[in-house]
DNA sequence: TGTTAAAACGAACGATCGTGCTATTTTATG
DNA sequence: CATAAAATAGCACGATCGTTCGTTTTAACA
């Protein structure tokens, strides 16, 4: 907020709003005028910031993903021993998807189901996002489990985030948390 | 198309055409104009077999609820030794997730993720449907594994189905069903 | 087959969508 | 402080949304 021209500081603005929108509504529900009233801008004054509403839509999940980054993927670097990773990050992962700063779900879950039949710019970026958050957990798994089956487990990890994502926003099971982590200390003693 | 009404048969056409549309759109990007046009329907016409477009959107979710179990869980009841039935189970739906009937993914867990934030007839009937799925899935894991954990299990074998969707829809991963299976198994060993 | 009810249509509605245009306000800079 | 540039607002557009209503076509049944 400091040496940012203004245009980049409403610009941040909108995409930190547009965020928290798409993490209810989804992406696709993502809407401009509704967004426009949250942030007490016009329609146009917002529009014109971006091309198109894909543009935007595009932008909404770049920023998502630097979210994640920075609450879930970033501190693990402090942890030394590069085989308790993956047990870290997926508490992260877990707790992020509990209470994030955001009002909804993960907007990149979300999106990879919403746009997964959905050719076009958006189902590039979430192809993308996506693709790179998987890779990342078949790296953890492999430095934690170096002589198991790194891409079978980061499957049923990245697996298990996500029916834990819908057992606690959809079902809203009070026992979500604690079965999930029993399953995956289950994933690690194979 | 036997002894049923003209208006139930083209009720039963309009809902097995909008399963097919919302597998690819989703529930939300259900819309009537083109679901009416493919059908060679007017939106009117369309429109007076519901009371609403969340009437049809829950409906839609029922059908395709009908169609999962027709392809999917009927069949299982031919498999005499409970314990075998996990397996069998798993097998069935990650083959419906490849090649099902549909041009789409698979629409309960696209609405699980897509309604979990969103209040309405859809979410009830989207939990609903994914609760029914997750007590039978439990039901599975403690028949084939009596000692074992069947509530962690089955939130593992749930989420492997996710993730499985997403590498082979989004991703696109020629690897993901081998990965899959590889992984699932590892699931049984514990 | 003639009558009646059901089903489908056509047109229109208010609302909202994404998106341009032009004017006005605000910011940055000499 | 003046001025150029950037940012925002206002307004309108065509399209599409869900929905209603009156009419016409079609099916069911005596």
């Amino acid at each position: 907020m400091i040496d940012l021209a203004k245009g980049d500081r409403t610009r941040a603005r909108i995409l930190d709003e547009a965020v928290d929108l798409a993490s209810v509504q989804g992406l696709g529900g993502l809407t401009i005028g509704p967004l426009a009233e949250r942030l007490g801008l016009s329609k146009s004054g917002l529009f014109a910031h971006f091309q198109s509403k894909e543009a935007l839509q595009v932008e909404t999940l770049d920023r998502a993903a630097d979210l994640f980054r920075t609450d879930v993927t970033e501190p693990l670097r402090a942890i030394p021993d590069r085989a308790l990773r993956l047990r870290a990050f997926f508490e992260r992962w877990i707790a992020w998807l509990d209470d994030s700063r955001l009002s909804g779900g993960c907007p990149i879950l979300a999106a990879a189901i919403e746009f997964d039949d959905v050719p076009g710019p958006v189902h590039d970026a979430a192809a993308k996002h996506f693709g790179e958050l998987q890779r990342l957990i078949v790296k953890f798994a492999r430095a934690a489990q170096p002589d198991g089956d790194p891409e079978a487990l980061a499957a049923a990890v990245t697996g298990l985030a996500m029916s834990h994502l819908v057992r606690v926003r959809l079902l809203a099971d009070r026992k979500a948390r604690a079965v999930t982590l029993r399953a995956f200390e289950a994933l690690l003693v194979t």
